[in-house]
DNA sequence: AAAGCGCTGTACTGTACAGTACACTTTGTA
DNA sequence: TACAAAGTGTACTGTACAGTACAGCGCTTT
Protein backbone atom coordinates (compact mmCIF):
# COMPACT_ATOMS: atom_id res chain seq x y z
CA UNK A 1 0.00 0.00 0.00
CA UNK A 2 2.27 2.38 -1.38
CA UNK A 3 -0.67 5.19 -1.09
CA UNK A 4 -0.01 6.45 1.86
CA UNK A 5 3.61 7.80 1.16
CA UNK A 6 2.66 8.89 -1.97
CA UNK A 7 -0.84 10.80 -0.81
CA UNK A 8 0.76 12.49 2.17
CA UNK A 9 4.33 13.82 -0.13
CA UNK A 10 1.44 15.29 -2.16
CA UNK A 11 -0.28 17.42 0.09
CA UNK A 12 3.35 18.69 1.66
CA UNK A 13 4.15 21.48 -0.17
CA UNK A 14 0.46 22.96 -0.28
CA UNK A 15 1.19 22.95 3.53
CA UNK A 16 4.69 24.70 2.98
CA UNK A 17 2.65 27.33 0.68
CA UNK A 18 -0.39 27.70 3.80
CA UNK A 19 2.30 28.09 6.24
CA UNK A 20 4.24 30.65 4.44
CA UNK A 21 1.23 32.96 3.88
CA UNK A 22 -0.12 32.69 6.90
CA UNK A 23 2.68 31.93 9.49
CA UNK A 24 2.31 29.23 11.67
CA UNK A 25 -0.30 30.39 14.22
CA UNK A 26 -2.11 31.94 11.03
CA UNK A 27 -2.54 29.06 9.71
CA UNK A 28 -5.80 27.33 10.42
CA UNK A 29 -6.87 24.42 10.24
CA UNK A 30 -9.98 25.06 8.64
CA UNK A 31 -8.19 26.34 5.77
CA UNK A 32 -6.08 23.51 5.54
CA UNK A 33 -8.46 20.93 5.19
CA UNK A 34 -10.17 23.54 2.29
CA UNK A 35 -6.72 23.93 0.27
CA UNK A 36 -5.58 20.04 0.55
CA UNK A 37 -8.93 18.94 0.19
CA UNK A 38 -8.24 16.41 2.93
CA UNK A 39 -10.99 16.08 5.87
CA UNK A 40 -9.74 16.04 9.44
CA UNK A 41 -9.73 12.35 9.41
CA UNK A 42 -7.41 12.00 6.79
CA UNK A 43 -5.58 15.10 8.15
CA UNK A 44 -4.95 13.34 11.50
CA UNK A 45 -4.82 9.98 10.22
CA UNK A 46 -1.84 11.48 7.77
CA UNK A 47 -0.23 13.48 10.95
CA UNK A 48 -1.30 12.72 14.14
CA UNK A 49 0.56 15.01 15.82
CA UNK A 50 -1.63 17.63 14.25
CA UNK A 51 -0.36 21.16 13.09
CA UNK A 52 3.24 20.61 15.02
CA UNK A 53 3.33 17.42 12.70
CA UNK A 54 2.60 19.07 9.63
CA UNK A 55 5.21 21.94 9.81
CA UNK A 56 8.07 19.74 10.76
CA UNK A 57 7.53 17.71 8.31
CA UNK A 58 7.23 21.05 6.13
CA UNK A 59 10.33 21.94 7.45
CA UNK A 60 11.95 18.85 6.87
CA UNK A 61 11.09 18.67 3.17
CA UNK A 62 12.58 22.10 2.60
CA UNK A 63 16.02 20.78 4.51
CA UNK A 64 15.94 17.83 1.99
CA UNK A 65 15.10 20.46 -1.17
CA UNK A 66 17.60 22.75 -0.50
CA UNK A 67 20.03 19.77 0.60
CA UNK A 68 19.86 18.42 -3.40
CA UNK A 69 19.42 21.97 -5.08
CA UNK A 70 21.68 24.12 -3.15
CA UNK A 71 24.22 22.49 -0.89
CA UNK A 72 24.97 19.61 -2.67
CA UNK A 73 25.86 21.63 -5.90
CA UNK A 74 28.26 23.99 -3.34
CA UNK A 75 29.72 20.91 -2.37
CA UNK A 76 30.98 19.98 -5.96
CA UNK A 77 34.86 20.17 -5.75
CA UNK A 78 35.49 20.51 -9.10
CA UNK A 79 33.64 23.64 -9.86
CA UNK A 80 32.81 25.38 -6.93
CA UNK A 81 31.87 28.77 -8.79
CA UNK A 82 29.24 26.47 -10.55
CA UNK A 83 28.10 25.09 -7.78
CA UNK A 84 27.57 29.10 -6.39
CA UNK A 85 25.56 30.18 -9.37
CA UNK A 86 23.36 27.42 -9.41
CA UNK A 87 22.81 28.22 -5.64
CA UNK A 88 21.57 31.85 -7.09
CA UNK A 89 19.63 30.07 -9.89
CA UNK A 90 17.55 27.59 -7.56
CA UNK A 91 17.05 30.46 -5.19
CA UNK A 92 15.24 32.81 -7.73
CA UNK A 93 13.41 29.15 -8.44
CA UNK A 94 12.61 28.05 -5.60
CA UNK A 95 11.17 32.33 -4.01
CA UNK A 96 10.00 32.43 -7.10
CA UNK A 97 11.42 35.67 -8.00
CA UNK A 98 10.93 37.35 -4.41
CA UNK A 99 7.11 36.37 -4.68
CA UNK A 100 7.81 33.98 -2.31
CA UNK A 101 8.65 34.24 1.20
CA UNK A 102 11.01 31.87 2.96
CA UNK A 103 9.19 29.68 5.21
CA UNK A 104 11.87 29.07 7.34
CA UNK A 105 12.46 32.80 7.90
CA UNK A 106 9.18 33.40 8.44
CA UNK A 107 9.18 30.71 11.37
CA UNK A 108 12.55 32.57 12.83
CA UNK A 109 11.12 35.52 13.58
CA UNK A 110 8.22 35.46 16.03
CA UNK A 111 7.73 32.90 18.59
CA UNK A 112 7.35 29.99 16.15
CA UNK A 113 11.35 29.83 16.14
CA UNK A 114 10.98 28.29 19.66
CA UNK A 115 9.25 25.72 18.75
CA UNK A 116 11.16 24.36 15.71
CA UNK A 117 14.49 26.03 16.98
CA UNK A 118 16.98 23.40 15.76
CA UNK A 119 15.85 22.44 12.18
CA UNK A 120 15.65 26.77 12.29
CA UNK A 121 19.19 27.27 13.26
CA UNK A 122 20.45 24.24 11.23
CA UNK A 123 19.16 25.18 8.02
CA UNK A 124 21.42 28.72 8.16
CA UNK A 125 24.22 27.25 9.24
CA UNK A 126 24.42 24.08 6.93
CA UNK A 127 23.72 26.86 3.99
CA UNK A 128 26.39 29.39 5.31
CA UNK A 129 28.81 26.67 6.31
CA UNK A 130 28.36 25.26 2.65
CA UNK A 131 28.95 28.81 0.70
CA UNK A 132 31.66 29.57 3.01
CA UNK A 133 33.37 26.49 2.12
CA UNK A 134 32.77 26.96 -1.49
CA UNK A 135 33.86 30.24 -1.71
CA UNK A 136 37.44 29.38 -0.14
CA UNK A 137 37.45 26.97 -2.66
CA UNK A 138 37.63 30.07 -5.01
CA UNK A 139 40.31 31.39 -4.04
CA UNK A 140 38.48 33.36 -0.64
CA UNK A 141 40.62 33.89 2.20
CA UNK A 142 38.86 32.14 5.38
CA UNK A 143 37.61 35.48 6.89
CA UNK A 144 36.59 36.92 3.88
CA UNK A 145 34.63 33.90 2.38
CA UNK A 146 32.85 33.59 5.87
CA UNK A 147 31.85 36.92 5.72
CA UNK A 148 30.66 37.24 2.64
CA UNK A 149 28.87 33.67 3.05
CA UNK A 150 26.69 35.04 5.68
CA UNK A 151 26.43 38.41 3.45
CA UNK A 152 24.62 36.59 0.88
CA UNK A 153 23.02 34.37 3.30
CA UNK A 154 21.09 37.48 4.82
CA UNK A 155 20.91 39.52 1.89
CA UNK A 156 18.53 37.15 0.10
CA UNK A 157 16.71 36.90 3.37
CA UNK A 158 16.05 40.45 3.83
CA UNK A 159 15.42 41.00 0.06
CA UNK A 160 13.14 38.63 0.61
CA UNK A 161 11.47 40.83 2.97
CA UNK A 162 11.89 43.97 1.10
CA UNK A 163 10.75 42.48 -2.24
CA UNK A 164 7.55 41.73 -0.32
CA UNK A 165 7.06 44.97 1.63
CA UNK A 166 7.05 46.45 -1.52
CA UNK A 167 5.26 43.78 -3.76
CA UNK A 168 7.70 43.96 -6.75
CA UNK A 169 9.60 41.08 -7.42
CA UNK A 170 12.41 42.81 -9.48
CA UNK A 171 13.49 44.17 -5.96
CA UNK A 172 14.17 40.72 -5.14
CA UNK A 173 15.74 39.76 -8.26
CA UNK A 174 18.03 43.15 -8.54
CA UNK A 175 19.61 41.89 -5.11
CA UNK A 176 20.46 38.59 -6.36
CA UNK A 177 22.38 39.78 -9.02
CA UNK A 178 24.14 42.19 -6.43
CA UNK A 179 24.98 39.25 -4.25
CA UNK A 180 25.95 37.23 -7.31
CA UNK A 181 28.87 39.97 -8.23
CA UNK A 182 30.21 40.00 -4.76
CA UNK A 183 31.23 35.97 -4.89
CA UNK A 184 33.01 36.48 -8.31
CA UNK A 185 35.04 39.15 -7.49
CA UNK A 186 37.73 36.42 -6.39
CA UNK A 187 40.78 37.83 -5.03
CA UNK A 188 42.94 35.34 -6.57
CA UNK A 189 41.51 36.33 -10.28
CA UNK B 1 -7.09 65.86 31.58
CA UNK B 2 -4.08 64.93 29.92
CA UNK B 3 -3.50 61.83 31.18
CA UNK B 4 -5.76 59.98 28.21
CA UNK B 5 -2.94 60.71 26.16
CA UNK B 6 0.18 59.86 28.82
CA UNK B 7 -1.57 56.31 29.76
CA UNK B 8 -1.84 55.51 25.80
CA UNK B 9 1.27 56.14 24.70
CA UNK B 10 2.99 54.53 27.56
CA UNK B 11 1.08 51.05 26.28
CA UNK B 12 2.20 51.41 23.16
CA UNK B 13 5.59 50.15 23.63
CA UNK B 14 4.79 46.97 25.29
CA UNK B 15 2.01 46.40 22.56
CA UNK B 16 4.81 46.83 19.90
CA UNK B 17 6.96 44.49 21.68
CA UNK B 18 4.04 41.66 22.28
CA UNK B 19 3.28 42.01 18.77
CA UNK B 20 7.41 41.61 17.77
CA UNK B 21 7.76 38.52 19.67
CA UNK B 22 4.12 37.00 18.49
CA UNK B 23 3.40 38.66 15.42
CA UNK B 24 -0.27 39.81 14.02
CA UNK B 25 -2.34 36.95 14.54
CA UNK B 26 -0.20 35.53 17.47
CA UNK B 27 -0.40 38.22 19.85
CA UNK B 28 -3.98 37.76 21.96
CA UNK B 29 -6.19 40.26 23.73
CA UNK B 30 -5.18 37.76 26.92
CA UNK B 31 -1.74 38.47 26.49
CA UNK B 32 -2.27 41.99 26.06
CA UNK B 33 -4.23 42.83 28.99
CA UNK B 34 -1.68 40.59 31.39
CA UNK B 35 1.41 42.46 30.10
CA UNK B 36 -0.29 46.27 29.73
CA UNK B 37 -1.97 45.25 33.06
CA UNK B 38 -4.80 46.61 31.79
CA UNK B 39 -8.24 44.76 31.52
CA UNK B 40 -10.40 44.71 28.39
CA UNK B 41 -12.36 47.64 29.33
CA UNK B 42 -9.46 50.52 29.66
CA UNK B 43 -7.97 48.16 26.13
CA UNK B 44 -11.25 49.17 24.20
CA UNK B 45 -11.33 52.84 25.72
CA UNK B 46 -8.09 53.30 24.22
CA UNK B 47 -8.26 51.17 21.03
CA UNK B 48 -11.90 51.35 19.80
CA UNK B 49 -10.59 49.33 17.05
CA UNK B 50 -9.14 46.53 19.03
CA UNK B 51 -6.30 44.68 17.80
CA UNK B 52 -5.61 46.06 14.46
CA UNK B 53 -5.89 49.76 15.79
CA UNK B 54 -3.31 48.63 18.27
CA UNK B 55 -0.97 47.42 15.60
CA UNK B 56 -1.47 50.89 13.60
CA UNK B 57 -0.90 52.68 16.76
CA UNK B 58 2.54 50.91 17.25
CA UNK B 59 3.01 50.95 13.60
CA UNK B 60 2.76 54.98 13.53
CA UNK B 61 5.03 54.59 16.65
CA UNK B 62 7.81 52.92 15.15
CA UNK B 63 7.37 54.81 11.69
CA UNK B 64 7.92 58.41 14.16
CA UNK B 65 10.86 57.02 15.83
CA UNK B 66 12.70 56.29 12.56
CA UNK B 67 11.74 59.53 11.10
CA UNK B 68 13.20 60.89 14.01
CA UNK B 69 16.36 58.78 14.72
CA UNK B 70 17.26 57.45 11.07
CA UNK B 71 15.25 59.62 8.65
CA UNK B 72 16.21 62.82 9.84
CA UNK B 73 19.96 62.41 10.40
CA UNK B 74 20.40 61.08 6.81
CA UNK B 75 18.64 63.84 5.81
CA UNK B 76 21.49 66.15 7.13
CA UNK B 77 23.04 67.67 4.15
CA UNK B 78 25.74 69.29 6.00
CA UNK B 79 27.40 65.89 6.98
CA UNK B 80 26.14 63.03 5.67
CA UNK B 81 28.58 60.55 6.59
CA UNK B 82 27.83 61.29 10.61
CA UNK B 83 24.11 61.10 9.24
CA UNK B 84 24.79 56.95 7.92
CA UNK B 85 26.84 56.94 11.45
CA UNK B 86 23.93 57.31 13.10
CA UNK B 87 21.71 55.48 10.86
CA UNK B 88 24.15 52.07 11.77
CA UNK B 89 24.30 53.15 15.59
CA UNK B 90 19.95 53.71 16.15
CA UNK B 91 19.64 50.59 14.29
CA UNK B 92 22.24 48.87 16.74
CA UNK B 93 19.86 50.18 19.40
CA UNK B 94 17.29 49.72 18.36
CA UNK B 95 16.98 46.24 17.42
CA UNK B 96 19.04 45.52 20.73
CA UNK B 97 22.28 44.24 18.77
CA UNK B 98 19.59 41.71 17.00
CA UNK B 99 18.06 40.36 20.02
CA UNK B 100 14.92 42.41 19.30
CA UNK B 101 13.41 41.78 15.58
CA UNK B 102 12.07 44.57 13.23
CA UNK B 103 7.97 44.62 13.55
CA UNK B 104 7.29 45.63 9.96
CA UNK B 105 10.02 43.43 8.81
CA UNK B 106 7.61 40.43 10.66
CA UNK B 107 4.08 41.95 9.47
CA UNK B 108 5.72 41.71 5.97
CA UNK B 109 6.21 38.12 5.70
CA UNK B 110 3.04 36.82 6.36
CA UNK B 111 -0.55 37.64 5.23
CA UNK B 112 -0.14 40.82 7.86
CA UNK B 113 1.26 42.66 4.86
CA UNK B 114 -2.02 43.02 3.07
CA UNK B 115 -3.75 44.68 6.16
CA UNK B 116 -0.96 47.56 6.50
CA UNK B 117 0.41 47.31 3.01
CA UNK B 118 0.98 50.81 3.26
CA UNK B 119 2.44 51.61 6.32
CA UNK B 120 4.96 48.79 5.80
CA UNK B 121 6.03 49.87 1.96
CA UNK B 122 6.14 53.42 3.16
CA UNK B 123 8.43 52.35 5.78
CA UNK B 124 11.37 50.62 3.66
CA UNK B 125 10.95 52.77 0.63
CA UNK B 126 11.49 55.74 2.76
CA UNK B 127 14.44 54.32 4.48
CA UNK B 128 15.97 53.28 0.79
CA UNK B 129 15.16 57.16 -0.41
CA UNK B 130 16.30 58.80 2.61
CA UNK B 131 20.15 56.56 2.43
CA UNK B 132 20.17 56.84 -1.16
CA UNK B 133 20.09 60.33 -1.19
CA UNK B 134 23.07 60.56 2.17
CA UNK B 135 24.87 58.34 -0.17
CA UNK B 136 24.74 60.59 -3.33
CA UNK B 137 25.95 63.30 -0.79
CA UNK B 138 28.74 61.45 -0.05
CA UNK B 139 29.86 61.21 -3.69
CA UNK B 140 28.46 57.82 -4.49
CA UNK B 141 26.84 57.73 -8.22
CA UNK B 142 23.22 57.96 -8.42
CA UNK B 143 22.78 54.16 -9.20
CA UNK B 144 25.75 52.93 -7.03
CA UNK B 145 23.84 55.05 -3.88
CA UNK B 146 20.65 53.12 -4.82
CA UNK B 147 22.05 49.63 -4.93
CA UNK B 148 24.05 50.40 -1.57
CA UNK B 149 21.04 51.51 0.32
CA UNK B 150 19.46 48.43 -0.96
CA UNK B 151 21.78 46.01 -0.13
CA UNK B 152 22.00 47.96 3.54
CA UNK B 153 18.51 48.09 4.50
CA UNK B 154 18.09 44.28 3.24
CA UNK B 155 20.93 43.44 4.74
CA UNK B 156 19.38 44.61 8.03
CA UNK B 157 17.12 42.86 8.13
CA UNK B 158 18.59 39.79 6.83
CA UNK B 159 20.54 39.93 9.72
CA UNK B 160 17.97 39.77 12.24
CA UNK B 161 16.35 37.13 10.67
CA UNK B 162 19.79 35.23 11.10
CA UNK B 163 20.80 36.30 14.43
CA UNK B 164 17.58 35.41 15.76
CA UNK B 165 17.78 31.62 13.93
CA UNK B 166 21.31 31.30 15.73
CA UNK B 167 20.35 32.85 19.04
CA UNK B 168 22.98 34.88 18.18
CA UNK B 169 23.88 38.97 18.90
CA UNK B 170 26.91 38.47 17.42
CA UNK B 171 25.54 37.53 14.03
CA UNK B 172 23.75 41.07 13.91
CA UNK B 173 27.03 43.45 14.95
CA UNK B 174 29.22 41.71 12.36
CA UNK B 175 26.37 42.09 9.57
CA UNK B 176 26.34 45.61 10.76
CA UNK B 177 29.90 46.02 10.38
CA UNK B 178 30.73 44.86 7.23
CA UNK B 179 27.18 47.38 5.93
CA UNK B 180 28.63 49.93 7.23
CA UNK B 181 32.49 49.37 5.32
CA UNK B 182 30.66 49.55 2.10
CA UNK B 183 28.62 52.84 2.94
CA UNK B 184 32.24 53.82 3.54
CA UNK B 185 34.18 53.34 0.31
CA UNK B 186 33.99 56.46 -1.21
CA UNK B 187 34.42 56.68 -4.85
CA UNK B 188 35.29 60.32 -5.03
CA UNK B 189 37.93 59.54 -1.54
C1' DA C 1 -21.84 68.28 47.51
C1' DA C 2 -23.18 67.05 43.24
C1' DA C 3 -22.67 66.54 38.52
C1' DG C 4 -19.99 64.81 34.64
C1' DC C 5 -16.52 62.41 32.50
C1' DG C 6 -12.48 59.51 32.14
C1' DC C 7 -11.62 55.14 33.16
C1' DT C 8 -12.10 50.29 34.82
C1' DG C 9 -13.61 45.39 36.00
C1' DT C 10 -16.70 41.86 35.12
C1' DA C 11 -19.72 39.12 33.00
C1' DC C 12 -21.13 38.03 28.76
C1' DT C 13 -21.69 37.25 23.41
C1' DG C 14 -20.94 34.27 19.51
C1' DT C 15 -17.36 32.31 16.76
C1' DA C 16 -13.40 29.83 15.46
C1' DC C 17 -10.06 27.09 17.03
C1' DA C 18 -7.29 22.42 17.47
C1' DG C 19 -8.10 18.04 18.27
C1' DT C 20 -10.99 13.39 19.11
C1' DA C 21 -14.10 9.45 18.28
C1' DC C 22 -15.84 6.43 15.44
C1' DA C 23 -18.61 4.39 12.01
C1' DC C 24 -18.07 4.05 7.44
C1' DT C 25 -16.10 3.35 2.55
C1' DT C 26 -12.53 2.16 -0.43
C1' DT C 27 -8.64 -0.52 -1.82
C1' DG C 28 -5.03 -4.04 -2.30
C1' DT C 29 -4.27 -8.77 -1.78
C1' DA C 30 -4.98 -13.63 -1.42
C1' DT D 1 -15.22 -13.01 -3.37
C1' DA D 2 -13.74 -12.05 1.11
C1' DC D 3 -11.20 -9.84 4.49
C1' DA D 4 -8.02 -6.78 6.50
C1' DA D 5 -5.97 -2.50 6.47
C1' DA D 6 -5.82 2.18 4.62
C1' DG D 7 -8.23 6.12 4.40
C1' DT D 8 -12.35 9.27 5.08
C1' DG D 9 -16.64 12.17 6.63
C1' DT D 10 -19.24 13.76 10.32
C1' DA D 11 -20.46 15.03 14.56
C1' DC D 12 -18.60 16.24 18.60
C1' DT D 13 -15.38 17.97 22.61
C1' DG D 14 -13.69 21.78 25.33
C1' DT D 15 -11.07 25.91 25.00
C1' DA D 16 -9.53 30.30 23.58
C1' DC D 17 -10.50 33.86 20.85
C1' DA D 18 -11.91 39.00 19.72
C1' DG D 19 -15.13 41.96 20.89
C1' DT D 20 -19.44 44.04 23.64
C1' DA D 21 -22.35 45.91 27.36
C1' DC D 22 -22.65 48.21 31.25
C1' DA D 23 -22.65 49.42 35.99
C1' DG D 24 -19.81 51.63 38.88
C1' DC D 25 -15.48 53.84 40.54
C1' DG D 26 -12.82 58.15 41.51
C1' DC D 27 -11.27 62.46 40.08
C1' DT D 28 -12.02 67.25 38.68
C1' DT D 29 -14.67 71.04 38.21
C1' DT D 30 -18.16 74.12 39.58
Amino acid sequence: MARIISERTDIVPVLGEIFRERGFSGASLSEITLRTGLGKGSLYHFFPGGKEEMAKVVLDDVADWFETNVFAPLRNTDDPAAGIDQMFKASLLFFRSGRRVCLVGTFALDDTRDRFATAIQDYFAAWIRALTAALRRCGFANRAARAIAEDVVAGIQGALVLARSQDDPATFTRAIKRLQARTRSTPAA
